[in-house]
DNA sequence: GATCCCAGTTAACATAGGTCAAGTGGCGCG
DNA sequence: CGCGCCACTTGACCTATGTTAACTGGGATC
């Protein structure tokens, strides 16, 4: 049950720097998941006796209504979820599955809310953690309210091509139903973006993308070096 | 130039348990603004000096794009804005302006971000604002992707019936074209959602709206207490 | 009290994206 | 090797919301 943090969590943003025996303390209390295939985590409504930390694999955040349903963010390994709801002890917004295999750490709520007591680092990194998140929810909102869908999966491509840092071909990361419950639309709607798309430069072969004019694309989407890019 | 945080900022969550010295410290590098009409504070992609906090007033956070313009926020005394671009030495990802006579408190961004590092209840403070600000536009991005315009109005309402305490009536805080941005529609859409209200009970006399059925209007937006109502 | 102005409303029409239904093609399994 | 499954695509049609433009009514100004 107790996890060796302090020599498992180097990639974690959340813990760098944080004391040795903050790690110590925490691990005490954490636990390590491995799923095998899709797996629920966390429901919205839920509270939370838990924060969950990436190790392997991808999560879907999402939310559901009556009618449909639609995904928040898609997380990678070194990423935490539901960290506001944890620090506020309030319910979760979002649920959280997992995306095939992957590995979780659980860490203790109250253990760690009465961490960032003791330890200023972790809390100064729960802050710019926060922070983040803050600043990426509210581009989603603005991509959302200010972008047609052609250029939200354009800004998307763009994003994607500075991630993996390879300015003429992306690989898209999840399958493309989820990709396009990200941009919030329906899957049949991102196919006929991807459609559109071509017009600009940019042909699809089943995950791999090619964009033959990154400019043309980024002017498309009206996309701010600025606004769209800073990394924070 | 200097001003007296101590005496001035009971009722701002910020500075809420923060030390005498801390606030005296901040105090000597802040500055007050009053403007009389609607007056421009932040631009987005500006990189900012100064974390903004309003005393009076109201304020608007938007975002622009070369063919339109859409309100992210409405944020009220008490409030302070672009605190995640201030602690992350980040550009500012939304535009704010004043809506009419307001007066505002800005404070030092160095100031502030150095006595973060000797305040630890200034930095737990600004975590769970943080936090709060993530939450809300999570709120935002649902409230964006899953419901109709019919709804969000429905749902903004009740939420309006809340913070006001008057289960059957409501004064709209801000002109109606405002709102209309910030639930992510044309002012005329607005108009004819409020129109649709009506089959449910709902009546519109300038700024103050009747809700004759509170359940009814719940149940057309799908409002879940539990995410839609908790307080952070 | 007449006039203007401007926020808001209403109506007619346009369009992005949703919905439904019918393909298509890659891949695992028998 | 063939079959079926499942993700994805395509096409036809529908609907919510945007667009354009005309109208209304309250408040300020003269």
């Amino acid at each position: 049950m107790p996890i060796d943090l302090a020599s498992d969590v180097r990639d974690v943003r959340l813990f760098h720097g944080v004391e040795r025996d903050t790690l110590l303390r925490l691990g005490a209390k954490s636990e390590r998941e491995e799923t095998f295939a899709e797996a629920m985590i966390v429901a919205e409504g839920d509270l939370l006796d838990h924060l969950h930390i990436i190790r392997q694999g991808r999560i879907e955040l999402f939310a559901c209504s009556p009618r449909s349903r639609t995904t928040i963010a898609l997380l990678k390994p070194g990423d935490c979820f539901i960290l506001a709801a944890v620090v506020h002890r309030a319910v979760a917004l979002m649920s959280a599955r997992t995306l095939g295999q992957s590995t979780l750490l659980h860490v203790h709520a109250g253990v760690f809310r009465s961490a960032l007591q003791s330890d200023r680092r972790l809390l100064l990194n729960v802050s710019m953690e926060l922070g983040s998140g803050f600043r990426g929810m509210v581009r989603n909102l603005r991509d959302q309210k200010l972008r047609s869908a052609d250029q939200r999966l354009a800004a998307y491509l763009l994003r994607l091509s500075l991630e993996q840092d390879n300015e003429y071909e992306v690989v898209l990361p999840v399958r493309k139903q989820l990709i396009a419950s990200y941009l919030g639309i329906r899957s049949e709607s991102l196919s006929r973006a991807f459609h559109d798309l071509r017009a600009i430069g940019v042909s699809v072969k089943a995950e791999r993308v090619r964009i033959s004019d990154p400019a043309a694309l980024a002017q498309s989407a009206n996309v701010d070096q600025i606004i769209d890019n800073s990394t924070t």
